[in-house]
DNA sequence: TATCGAAATGCAACATTGTTGCATTTAAAT
DNA sequence: ATTTAAATGCAACAATGTTGCATTTCGATA
């Protein structure tokens, strides 16, 4: 995998710290991020209007993307553009909360109504994880 | 399809003219509906926080459901119980907004890693709907 | 290396949605 | 008609998203 700055370089991106310390944090998580998650492991201390605008930046160029459980819980995690997987689901905890990438869950093909054409789609599963799944 | 009133009492919830008017708004509806939009069909002028609890018991009580595309945008429809539907999809048409239940695209049935166990899945499919389709 | 313009940042302010506590009102059982 | 548990309205607040604008910083160029 490519290092931040690279891949902030490859999108014609200003290297900024705050840009670099979010991809590095979320290329170094083993589950999708909170805003307030990326937060907490980052050094410098930057103001929530620098944060959303650069998670937005890093979604429009494909370097991260956004996961939306139910709502009021957004986590981040990096993009198929930078992993070079496909299209997958995400699978939220409903014990530990944790998000995760489900990179073996292909998406599946669906016949759409006639007239109806799909440009995205987005899967959400819903369980306890094999973490907790353990503890029960 | 039941009455509202009558759907309140199958579920031993008092009949009251909010919980009956949001009931009654999204039967009559060809989508989902948002709570402003549901506002506006109503005569009734209701506190939002009667609205977002009344919300909140129908969908405890499986009488309508609650879709949520991206944060931000949420929309309700009547439940499955109601419908007497199976599990479904969801169709938000990036270009009217409007979001349907899509009855006759049946949810996947996929293999989880293992440990990871299933409870609930959200299929949300983005595009353009037949009428938006048609236009371009 | 110094300069400079465009882009990013920090700050203030605000909108929307979700949420709780509490006093008041209402539904519906008696 | 009375009574009580539940629903409502109000106030207040938290979290997230969003914009405008002055300031700072990146990085291209001289």
């Amino acid at each position: 995998m490519r290092q931040p700055i690279e891949i902030l370089g490859l999108h014609n991106l200003k290297r900024t710290s705050c840009r670099e310390g979010i991809i590095r944090v979320i290329m170094s998580a083993s589950t999708a991020l909170s805003e307030s998650e990326i937060r907490e492991r980052l050094e410098g201390n930057y103001d929530r209007t620098t944060f959303y605008r650069s998670f937005k930046t890093l979604v429009e160029n494909k370097i991260i993307h956004k996961i939306v459980v139910d709502n009021q819980l957004v986590k981040y995690a990096l993009d198929n553009s930078v992993t070079h997987k496909h299209e997958h689901a995400h699978f939220y905890c409903n014990e530990c909360e944790r998000v995760q990438c489900l990179d073996d869950v292909v998406m599946p093909a669906l016949k759409l109504p006639t007239g109806y054409t799909l440009t995205e789609m987005e899967l959400i599963i819903k369980g306890l994880c094999n973490q907790c799944s353990c503890k029960n």
